[in-house]
RNA sequence: GGCGACGUAGCUCAGCAGGUGAGAGCGCUCGACUCAUAAUCGAGAGGUCGACAGUUCGAUUCUGUCCGUCGCUACCA
């Protein structure tokens, strides 16, 4: 059975979760269930990065332990995901045994092959910062937010040779297009490659709030190095070399652009130093903008994933982060927007569609769900659709997907518009047709239900059906005919009410 | 400064390995219908495809320059 193994960062838990955190684990989540239902093994991970300065500062100031600190926010991703309808398999922290100890060990494997060293960091240190910042940070050669002096610092520091990694890594990306994409985020790794890589320093022994350096415990790896290795921590590196091995190689990383430095560079060479072969696809996005412009702390234009699954129910949610931004450059986000998106897709489209068939369907048809003939006009809109869909997902682009999906949906409120079952005589030509609808409603409730998993339960009970499309296995189930007939179907309330703008 | 991306209908974007009259969704106008959540369907208006120059029989699509937006990166007296 073929594998999937799909992460988003983890989420570093100085933040409250927002709608961006959340875009990146519903594009995996929904990649998770499209593979789920494609048949493949899946194994979807998210998680929470808890260690650094940050963190220990914060929970100073709160007056609790960083750990502490890091289960109150680490909570509130997993409250958020649980929101969201989030199927993530496992749920990783770097506070956990079993990524303290795949830490150590990738990084001491890249140690023993020589590719970490011990070295002199030089700094310009902030005491009252406890932190080291480069030149062009410095505001008149004073430090920026307490606008003291700076005093030049050194440290005894465990460096990573990223230098020996160029050639390397610019052969990786020749050789694999595919390894980052879209295409402009490859190009943006390689130019930094480019530039020239120098050695990083990848430990600190001014705070302790991290993995110790199993070498030299004085030390603890500084937390983006700790950070990355979660990928492989979650598949048992470390503590499980079989499931390592089958896993590994199938793995793709989610991303928005922001850590693109670390996650296609840093990362892949140091799975390079530690001797793993295998390395990971990388999907890299864009953000989410709010009014065009970033969304940040200081801004005050964060926006909570609750406050709008509360106006748009979690699927009206999922369906519009999915299909309003394609995947890659930035997207705008606004309230009007997702009202107007969500009134033209889910409420006049789908919710519309579904509404009429079952009318129609009391009406002419007993009540009683009639099978689609096999030469309907529709099926080949399907078939269409379908592989379009497919493309599209294979290639992470959900937007694209759902697009396709919906043309069915236009489509069909066509057929039905030209055919006008509810002015037939009830009979086998009326039948044929609402069959038809049916079936569409069949299909493209399984090719929706990765993005709402939710709706798309209740789609499938209404018109009959047993179990849930999730059960489904692609590409079969999206052949068409495979409405039996003969199923009651269920009258209900309109399952995405117009909203007002 | 270097590298790169982008600039196509009111909005969001697709497209173009150069070739008859440039596309989608939303919005707008008109009409149809009334099974349906004032939903649906049809017709239509609306674009010098950023500007200029070049290559070509022919460029939105290739090349160059410029303007504008943005990203990465370097540096500065």
């Amino acid at each position: 059975m073929p594998r999937y193994y799909v992460t988003t960062p983890i989420y570093y838990v100085n933040d409250a979760p927002h709608i961006g955190h959340a875009y990146t684990t519903l594009i995996g989540d929904a990649l998770a269930r499209w593979h789920r239902l494609l048949g493949d093994d899946t194994f979807f991970l998210t998680g929470t990065d808890e260690h650094g300065l940050k963190i220990q500062r914060t929970a100073d100031a709160n007056g609790i332990t960083p750990l502490e600190q890091a289960d109150r926010t680490s909570e509130r991703f997993r409250e958020a995901w649980k929101l969201l309808d989030i199927s993530n398999d496992d749920f990783i922290r770097t506070t956990e045994p079993r990524h303290h100890l795949a830490v150590q060990t990738l990084l001491q494997k890249a140690y023993d092959n020589g590719y970490v060293y011990r070295g002199t960091y030089e700094g310009l240190y902030c005491v009252a910062c406890e932190g080291y910042y480069n030149e062009s940070d410095l505001v008149d050669g004073r430090c920026p937010i307490h606008k003291t002096p700076v005093e030049t610092l050194v440290e005894e520091n465990y460096f990573f040779r990223l230098s020996a990694f160029a050639d390397r890594l610019l052969a990786w990306f020749e050789a694999d297009p595919d390894c980052i994409q879209p295409d402009g985020k490859r190009n943006e790794a390689a130019g930094i490659v480019r530039q020239g890589l120098e050695d990083v320093s990848i430990s600190r022994t001014s705070i302790s709030w991290g993995v110790p350096v199993p070498w030299d415990p004085g030390h603890v790896f500084y937390v983006w190095y700790d950070a990355l290795i979660n990928y492989a921590t979650a598949v048992g590196y470390g503590s499980d070399p079989e499931r390592f091995a089958e896993w590994w190689p199938e793995t793709t990383h989610l991303l928005a652009k922001d850590i693109l430095r670390f996650h296609c560079v840093y990362w892949p060479a140091m799975l390079m130093a530690a001797g793993i072969e295998n390395l990971p696809k990388l999907r890299v996005h864009g953000f989410l903008l709010v009014g065009g412009e970033k969304m940040s702390k200081t801004r005050l234009n964060q926006i909570a994933p609750s406050d709008l699954v509360e106006d748009f129910g979690v699927d009206g949610y999922r369906y519009h982060f999915l299909r309003d931004n394609s995947f890659g450059p930035d997207g705008d986000f606004s309230y009007e927007g997702m009202i107007v998106r969500y009134n033209s897709d889910l409420a006049n489209n789908l919710g519309n569609l579904l509404q009429r068939v079952s009318t129609v369907v009391a009406k002419k048809c007993a009540g009683i769900g009639p099978a689609p003939r096999m030469d309907s006009p529709l099926a080949g809109v399907v078939a269409a659709a379908y592989n379009d869909a497919a493309a599209a997902w294979a290639n992470t682009q959900p937007s694209v997907a759902l697009e396709a999906t919906w043309r069915i949906i236009r489509e069909t409120n066509d057929y039905l518009q030209t055919n006008e079952p509810w002015k037939m005589e009830p009979g086998p030509e009326c039948d044929a047709v609402m069959g038809d609808a049916l079936e569409v409603l069949r299909v493209v409730t399984i090719l929706a239900s990765p993005a709402m998993p939710g709706a798309c339960d209740v789609i499938w009970r209404r018109i009959g059906l047993s179990g849930s499309p999730r059960d489904e296995r692609l590409p079969a189930a999206a052949a068409w005919g495979g409405y039996p007939g003969g199923l009651v179907i269920e009258a209900g309330d309109p399952l995405f009410p117009r909203r007002k703008a």
